[in-house]
DNA sequence: TTAGGGTTAG
């Protein structure tokens, strides 16, 4: 090919410029990528001058291509940086899920000896608010009050924000009454912080408050109840602020307060919102807000929901498929996610988390060959580095199925040192299977890293009773008596006709409290005729945390098995809907062992599908059967 | 270049 003169390159790189601002404005990435190749092959771009190479850079920004967009950053010649380059990479990797290289980014402008300016600041506290990194942001609040910098309201509600998202509201609210002139958005950051840190009530005064409300801040709002599980009142709004107020839910609103309804369990809302999702979208739902679909259904136990959405999807990527495994894989059907996983890897490239998903799924179906064969080939064929998440499947995995001494093995070959999660996993398989030096051992390494948990000792004290070692029981609770910690209670919420009633263990405050014990009395006798021995050998501890000192008696133990608080929102579940309504609880703990054989019986002997969310996973009970197969 | 609400885990 003939080599075009210097003037032909001038006005070449001009056009491409142009089309390229073009492909910006249409979202047409694909053109953009293909100019590219042909300015490389025509020689266009190797001369890193020209402007071409900036045009290219501004491209792959806008399009949150951020190793294609440093490359091309690096290419431009040092002395040509100026502030809007370096803005524009720090403002891509902190949209693009990379805040930590925005910081880095901000370091080394600082070291160049570049003055930053609002944009620096925005950019740089956005991604100090994602990362929590209060450190930097106030340091660069102080500087710039130092300086007596001015800076405008934008810049000041990124400062807010990023006070807002490290859980400093006084700071927050100090900025927001030194801003003259407030905008919505400065309104909403506040808002979204009360309602987060100071509770939604609080965030219900200032939303009505606020002299101006766009439709951020009624997702805000919403999403908010949402997550509190206050559905009227988020129906209320959510029907004022499109028929009264004439708003749309754009994809960002409808993820946000889908996100809301896996918060609190709530599949009404999200039922609501996959219909408007429908009615403004036809058949194809925006690939984020069908994700977020399938996660909610997931999480609110509606598996087959989920599959439904997931189905209907013209075109998955990884997060899409990583939501349907992990959905899946909660639900305990490990066999299901290791079928449809070759159709992933034809359709998107397995992450991190994806593996994740798997190994985890084969853990809670006790697949264990099919464990060890994927976390083998993780680097090999995936090309993917296991994390200390994965190993923490892993030895999740061995541990359970009974093989301890592998586990343990693979722990000692870690390249990197076992966190809290990778030991307090096999402590808990130490635990199942009667593995007391192995436990032990465990303890005390599990102490020095997280000395303020108290499950281990529990575990501990329970695996030793078991054993009727009583005196290193007792030991063990002399230990949690000095350190004067207290476990945390269990609580059981469940959805009834749009409503979300919790209950503790041994609760009496619920207005139905007589009627729900009488319900109980009936339920155990009902249970014992069928069979139901109660399960105290882990009791114990729960019984001493009652308070109930002599917690000795037999008697006393069960009744605080009985009172458990997923057995009373049962009973209240019972009461209050029709015979074959099928019942939805959510657990901030794990399910224990007598409750979980107590309600397999329970849903045969009510005929009643009974779901439980508890801390990890699902069970779901259906004629004397559990959902997870009794691998938990 | 332009602040606030957003999808996968822990």
């Amino acid at each position: 090919m003939k080599c075009p003169s210097h003037q032909n390159f001038t006005s070449i790189s001009r056009h491409y410029r142009a089309i390229l601002r073009s492909c910006i404005r249409h979202a047409d990435l694909d053109t953009g990528e293909k100019l590219h190749s042909l300015s490389i092959t025509t020689g266009l771009t190797s001369d890193p001058n020209t402007c071409l190479t900036n045009a290219l850079f501004q491209f792959y920004c806008s399009f949150g291509k951020t190793s294609h967009a440093h490359h091309l950053f690096d290419r431009i010649p040092h002395s040509h940086w100026d502030i809007v380059d370096w803005t524009t990479l720090m403002t891509c990797y902190a949209r693009n899920g990379f805040p930590e290289n925005t910081i880095n980014l901000f370091v080394e402008m600082q070291s160049a000896g570049l003055r930053f300016d609002g944009v620096t600041v925005m950019c740089t506290c956005n991604a100090c608010a994602k990362l929590g990194n209060l450190a930097l942001g106030a340091q660069i609040h102080c500087y710039i009050i130092k300086l007596g910098l001015i800076i405008g309201v934008k810049e000041c509600n990124s400062i807010m924000d990023m006070y807002v998202k490290c859980r400093k509201m006084e700071e927050a609210k100090r900025v927001f009454e030194e801003v003259t002139e407030r905008s919505v958005v400065s309104w909403t950051v506040i808002l979204g912080g009360v309602i987060k840190w100071e509770g939604v009530k609080s965030g219900w005064l200032l939303f009505n408050e606020m002299p101006e409300r766009n439709e951020v801040a009624w997702t805000v709002m919403i999403a908010g109840f949402v997550e509190n599980g206050f559905i009227a009142h988020a129906f209320s709004l959510l029907s004022e602020m499109i028929f009264e107020w004439k708003f749309n839910l754009n994809h960002v609103s409808l993820c946000s307060i889908l996100s809301g309804c896996v918060q609190s369990g709530d599949v009404m809302i999200g039922e609501w919102i996959h219909v408007y999702a429908l009615k403004e979208k036809g058949n194809e739902i925006n690939i984020m807000v069908a994700t977020a679909l399938i996660d909610m259904y997931a999480k609110c136990g509606r598996i087959g929901r989920a599959e439904q959405v997931f189905k209907k999807m013209s075109y998955r990527n990884v997060v899409a498929w990583n939501s349907m495994l992990n959905g899946l894989a909660v639900h305990g059907r490990g066999k299901d996610v290791l079928n449809i996983f070759p159709q992933m890897v034809k359709e998107a490239k397995p992450d991190v988390l994806t593996f994740m998903s798997v190994l985890s799924a084969c853990s809670h179906a006790g697949l264990v060959d099919q464990g060890r064969y994927y976390f083998n080939r993780l680097q090999s064929v995936y090309g993917i580095k296991p994390t200390i998440e994965h190993y923490a499947c892993m030895v999740d995995l061995l541990g359970r199925a009974g093989f301890l001494e592998e586990a343990d093995r693979l722990i000692m070959e870690m390249p990197m040192l076992p966190n809290e999660f990778v030991l307090g996993s096999l402590l808990g398989s130490c635990h199942v299977h009667g593995k007391f030096q192995l436990g032990e051992c465990l303890m005390r390494k599990l102490v020095e890293i997280d000395p303020q948990n108290t499950e281990y000792h529990i575990l501990l004290s329970n695996m030793y009773t078991m054993a009727g070692k009583k005196e290193k029981a007792n030991s063990l609770r002399q230990v949690l008596t000095k350190k004067g910690e207290r476990k945390i209670p269990g609580v059981s919420s469940i959805h009834v006709h749009g409503q979300v009633y919790q209950f503790t263990s041994g609760d009496k405050s619920h207005p139905q409290s007589s009627e729900i014990y009488v319900m109980l009395k009936e339920m155990i006798q009902r249970l014992r005729l069928a069979g139901y021995i109660p399960n105290t050998t882990c009791q114990n501890f729960s019984a001493y945390y009652n308070g109930e000192g002599n917690a000795d008696a037999e008697e006393e133990k069960e009744q605080a098995l009985f009172s458990h608080s997923e057995k009373l929102a049962i009973c209240f579940g019972l009461l209050n809907t029709k015979p074959g309504v099928p019942l939805y609880i959510f657990k901030n703990l794990r399910i224990c062992q007598d409750c979980h054989s107590a309600v397999k019986i329970i849903s045969k002997i009510y005929n009643r599908e009974i779901t439980i969310r508890d801390r990890s996973r699902f069970h779901c009970f259906k004629q004397g059967l559990c959902s997870c197969g009794d691998h938990w």
